[in-house]
DNA sequence: GGTAGATGCTTGTATCTACAACTAACAGGC
DNA sequence: GCCTGTTAGTTGTAGATACAAGCATCTACC
């Protein structure tokens, strides 16, 4: 990361001062933020913060019903880890699934009320988790700074705009 | 949930449209930004980001060597994960670990050649993909901008400042 | 110098994720 | 109908992290 000094092996542009100063400090918020998270749900709700997308996403959805697939797309996992997820929280009876009518390959995943009851418990808690750590920590400028910064890079993440609807025109 | 359950289960603060605008956003970067990261890293150098984090501490250590506390405070690593990746790293070849001669408890963990090698062959791939997910995907404006907001962030997720050094004078 | 508690690190176990292989079902061309 | 290729999802296995003990060493205080 240092490096520079050397005659250049590499056609690398190197990071300045204040690309590298960004960088080091977004790192360190990847490595705690995500944790800090999925602390809290874990304690309060006895859920993983990408268990509660998965069943927040759902609360969402017309008929609380879903596609493995437009799941996997909206929580931003891949098939295998959500079937994973799916199972397990269908054993603990916040989730069903049935095989879909319209294409026998296809699974739904719908929401139980147990399920949705977890979500409404959960969710003032989260979002008091996301208020301390994260909006209520920046002044206001630096919310809309933020929203900006982050389409930008996902732009590049996912293009398609499968996780978030970018381009959205509200 | 987190603390107000026996009060008034509304005395939450929802989030306006703004603030949920900038934290699904955020939410999406979290999800795919390390993946991509890991991605590069493992293919390019057979490494994780923490490996590579852990590795590049060392390079810039005196003596490329730090005693574990030090090193997981850098890393925001546990010390129980920092202990299991330091043990692959060193079947490896790619760290030793000594005994602390000063605190017989302590344990120094110290980058060897072949690991200063790896490092210097995985840091061009990695600053390049940096730029290409990250910095160049930015406006100039809005580095500065991220810098400000990932310290923000980072006076509440790491107050001590452990992992880095926010008040830097330089 | 002896004891209580704090500190530094390691190890074990349970859980979760990634990757790859697999089955089942659809779609199109002939 | 049949063959080829694509799509949807599940399952198995290996690798990594969290959490909880556990052991050894240091420090403070009497």
């Amino acid at each position: 990361m240092s490096g520079g000094e050397d005659a250049a092996p590499d056609d690398v542009r190197w990071l300045d001062e204040s690309e590298m100063r960004a960088w080091l400090r977004l790192v360190a918020v990847l490595e705690l933020l995500p944790g800090t998270l999925d602390a809290q749900l874990r304690r309060d709700a006895a859920m993983t913060h990408f268990d509660y997308m998965v069943v927040s996403q759902l609360s969402e959805a017309p008929g609380r019903t879903l596609r493995m697939t437009a799941l996997a797309q909206r929580t931003n996992a891949t098939l295998p880890r959500l079937s994973h997820v799916v199972r397990r929280l269908e054993e603990r009876g916040l989730v069903e699934r049935t095989p879909c009518p319209e294409d026998r390959r296809a699974t739904d995943a719908r929401l139980t009320d147990g399920g949705l009851a977890a979500v409404v418990a959960a969710a003032p808690g989260h979002v008091r988790a996301v208020r301390e750590h994260v909006i209520d920590a920046l002044e206001p400028e630096q919310v809309g700074q933020l929203a900006g910064i982050a389409e930008a890079l996902l732009r590049r993440l996912d293009p398609d705009g499968r996780m978030t609807d970018l381009y959205d025109p509200s």
